[in-house]
DNA sequence: TCCGTCATGTAAATGGTTACATGATTCG
DNA sequence: CGAATCATGTAACCATTTACATGACGGA
């Protein structure tokens, strides 16, 4: 039985915004935060089950039979705050693209390309995500307390998309000069 | 026993410049790609110990006893190459401080700001970190073969780091303002 | 009726870190 | 000699994904 902190901040985190099932928690995760975070079932139920136990969360039956509407109690919402203070773990970086790049001869400058071209794709598409999130989050009312915060992860995700663009961009140059050495010899 | 091929790639891959002993393999792996690849001795002990198994390296002696300097084979390096071919696996985002600036609400402006200075330190650091990398990779003789590489990855850091830079000081001036309003009203 | 979606959960395997135990070598 | 560093490895734990099993409900 798991006992992230981690996994148990993100899911009070996101019952103090609306109460949920298990199965729209992991929605939301994965709509609204997915630029940044993401829960699997296999965690989320768990955690569920562990924070019920601990009188975190209080669970309602749904209008279907058999689904539990999930929601802060107060305990849940004083332990939520403890957890928002804990400074955020580092998780140790591992990018799959950066670590073949980087030993790029072993494949050469033409499949080093692709490479590049493919993370350039994955970007313009994340800011594409974030204008759609950016128009839906701008179009709630000025008031909502939340508001200024998510635009500010939407704009976290806009600089760094568009920092791996200009990065992309740049690469793709190098590595178009380099393939034409290795063709030439 | 782990079977990562994770592990595999970034070991062989860092065998394929210099041999070296598994405490040196790490040492290499934290300083030369410490900005996006991490492994530790746990998993690096027993990768080496399977891939010793598999006759993709081979062991010698080192000067002091009982120290082993591993060496790519030409399985290894075979093995090496249909690993880099491979696509890059997409870990799972999992940022904490994007987390928590999320559901910044909870904890109000003033705490956040503290956040998001931290995460600019931090960029900072990076950036210096990667302008000695800078240094030290052009200082090598033009001709190596991996040098080019070496500076894409370091432009990666730098681009990166400048985004999150310039984000932070945009974020901070808005909850400069925040702040105001909630000590206001 | 059958399919897609909503919904809950479990089991197994994987991946990974941390802490520990052990000992050689080097240098002050 | 004693401390720091080099070096190898194991064991315990934690985190996480994936795949699976199960079933209710709504609509074509």
């Amino acid at each position: 039985m798991p006992r992230s902190t981690q996994t148990d901040l993100a899911v009070l985190a996101a019952l103090s915004i609306e109460p949920m099932t298990g199965y729209a928690l992991r929605d939301a995760i994965r709509v609204h935060l997915g630029a940044f975070w993401s829960e699997s079932f296999g965690q989320i139920y768990p955690a569920l089950a562990r924070l019920r136990a601990d009188g975190l969360v209080a669970a309602d039956e749904g209008d279907r039979s058999g689904s539990n509407v999930h929601s802060l109690t107060a305990a849940g919402r004083a332990r939520l705050v403890e957890l928002m203070r804990e400074p955020p773990a580092a998780t140790p970086p591992r990018n799959g693209m950066l670590l073949r790049l980087f030993f790029g001869s072993v494949l050469g400058a033409a499949a080093c390309r692709e490479l590049v071209s493919d993370a350039r794709a994955q970007a313009t598409a994340m800011l594409d995500h974030l204008a759609d999130a950016r128009r839906a989050t701008e179009a709630e009312p000025a008031h909502l307390l939340q508001r200024p915060y998510w635009l500010m992860t939407i704009s976290a995700g806009e600089h760094s998309a568009r920092a791996a663009i200009a990065w992309a961009d740049e690469t793709l140059e190098t590595l178009a000069k380099l393939d034409r050495d290795d063709r030439l010899g």
